[in-house]
DNA sequence: CGGCATCCGGGAAGATACTG
DNA sequence: CAGTATCTTCCCGGATGCCG
């Protein structure tokens, strides 16, 4: 019904994209599709394969997933990467410019930690768990601690590092760790926010603490949830 | 045929939502959807009307908007309220929370002006160049100044109050200001990140600088982009 | 004119099945 | 395990039209 095409070569190629020069209009253009930003999230403390990014995202299907990483890849947020011999299996990995995308991560989970209707009972994921902790910590009350905190999810470990600056977290084996919290990533949000004995969570399987459990105590006091909007 | 209509009841009561108690994935089911970030921004420098931020949002149809300003109410971002007569006119406002979003704005966008693909040619909005400005700004070369300085865009006038601990803008009437920038948005795009003359910007009919211009110059001077990523 | 409902076309997202 | 292929569903964008 319209006579001649549209012809128009910006327009045609333009998909669904803001016209703004904001930067605002930019950063959505980039990461502000959807699941973009959790795939960022997931990403965030070091490269995953396809299948663990699956599984750590539950709900995204497959092809909207291939469909992300390589819009992802393709603007320079992320590469692929071959893992060296024997394991050779592929993963995605951050490139400088996507590992600063932490502080969106970080600014848009502080702000909506804020809604009353944020739902804490639902799943949550290990990088999840930790990014919170990196965002929530209190580092006033950190004082002059220095310590490296294990964490084992299943196949999935990390390690933090404590000190008066940050906590550090890469994914290591912890089994040098000062303590370990081993479980399910609830476990350590019951523990660190909703200030649950380690007796309740252990007697529940969601949470075991091994090494130094003063350490431990103590770290479960670091972090703070801001107040409720409304 | 609204009566007995299918009401889908049994399974659209999840929407498209992430199930996730992530603080990210709450922060996307709030504000994540198309427009939403962007309806936020136009209002964060003061409330608007439903033509304003229509005009001020290229691309946005009525009816998106209708349906974003529906979702941001009655998720507690943003209120309706109706102005004192003689105008009378129903204008959107953001609550606290809402303001409280600023932060969002701006690390998606200083985030965002690292990336090589960043069109600057675009068009702009007057709130978001000076949103711009509150991000860019470098505190530390302000010194001891405390000056006003007054923005004209067509209708909407602002107010920027520079210290050395911020810089506040208002919609205000500039006409006291120490100095006044009039014209396009681009026009103080060009000056301040640009670094091109006064001369050369009202030559163009894009800019027009009239008050302290010895302080206009100095203003021009106080913000920088970060570098591109690559 | 401002605000909102409705219809329609296109395209992105979701679900499932399938393949190397 | 790491993705395709296909189909369906739903959201977005544009146009029109109602109503205060």
């Amino acid at each position: 019904m319209k006579s001649g095409n549209i012809t128009n070569g910006s327009k045609t190629a333009a998909k669904r994209r803001y016209d703004d020069a904001c930067g605002l209009a930019h950063a959505l253009d980039l990461i502000g599709e959807r699941w973009a930003l959790m795939v960022l999230r997931e990403l965030m403390l070091g490269p995953k394969r396809f299948s663990e990014l699956r599984s750590d995202l539950p709900g995204i299907s497959a092809n909207v997933l291939t469909q992300r990483l390589e819009e992802l890849e393709q603007r320079g947020l992320l590469v692929r990467r071959k893992l060296p011999p024997p394991s050779g299996a592929q993963v995605y990995e951050l490139t400088t410019w996507g590992y600063e995308a932490e502080p969106i991560v970080q600014t848009l989970g502080r702000w909506a930690a804020r809604s009353p209707a944020h739902d804490t009972s639902l799943q949550i994921s290990p990088v999840s768990i930790l990014l919170s902790l990196r965002t929530m910590i209190d580092l006033a009350k950190v004082g002059d601690l220095d310590a490296r905190i294990g964490f084992r999810f299943g196949d999935e470990t990390y390690v933090g590092h404590l000190t008066a600056d940050a906590l550090d977290i890469v994914r290591s084996d912890p089994a040098t760790a000062d303590v370990i919290f081993e479980g399910i990533p609830q476990g350590i949000a019951a523990a660190v926010y909703g200030d649950v004995p380690f007796e309740a969570l252990a007697a529940q399987n969601m949470l075991r603490v091994t090494g130094d459990l003063t350490l431990a105590k103590r770290f479960t006091t670091l972090f703070e949830l801001p107040p409720k909007a409304f």
